[in-house]
DNA sequence: CAGGATCCCTGACGATACTG
DNA sequence: CAGTATCGTCAGGGATCCTG
């Protein structure tokens, strides 16, 4: 796995193309399969490494701060030992739920091409 | 401009997400905003270089070779003087069209939030 | 007009070690 | 368990110059 990593497009302003916003949001290498991965209850730091173990540890906490800083996943620790913390969609973030449908169900086709 | 690229994500089998093989065809800083060019009739070079002056002349000639290798769009040259190109939309690249749609529509959304 | 060739830079991502 | 800190790598993209 090597690409999937969008550099950011900070030129754009407004008037320019309103899809560089959104990629901006999911074009991590990573974002989309933790939005996937959350979104079918894999919702927990060690279950997601498991389950993406190309992804270091590093990464996916950055790709999960950054998610969380664009107001697509919300953070929701326990306070318990061991530690416990849960990641959830927040409501910004199902709004992206049907971007993502349309291009798994579009890779799946491109695959079968 | 700066983000919008994603690092390509070449660990992923086919028994990994399909959505990743869709990133690596649209993820490109510019390619989103070149699909959306020439689908709206702005199918040269010269002219989507005047559409999109942040991006280099290196850039977008990369952009378009690998949409092109991707059979995303279609190249098509002209044998006149001064060389006359245009690029239009495969028919795989227009299924596409949709994803783009939903990102634009989500990215408008996103920002009057 | 529509690139090709070359060189370079930066930031996304990875690897490893350590921690409350 | 769920991170943080540090450092390194690499490829996507930019800048400049040249060409059929």
């Amino acid at each position: 796995m090597t690409k999937a990593s969008v550099r950011k497009n900070r030129h754009f302003n407004p008037t320019n193309c309103a899809v560089t916003y959104c990629m901006n949001i999911i074009g991590g290498k990573w974002k989309p399969v933790i939005i996937h991965l959350i979104r079918n209850n894999t919702n927990r730091y060690s279950l997601m490494q498991k389950a993406m173990p190309e992804a270091s540890k590093q990464t996916l906490t950055n790709q999960l701060r950054e998610l969380e800083a664009d107001g697509v996943i919300e953070r929701m620790v326990f306070a318990e030992t061991p530690p416990r913390v849960e990641y959830k969609m927040t409501d910004l973030g199902k709004t992206l739920l049907p971007i993502i449908d349309a291009m798994r169900t579009w890779g799946k086709d491109y695959v079968n091409r």
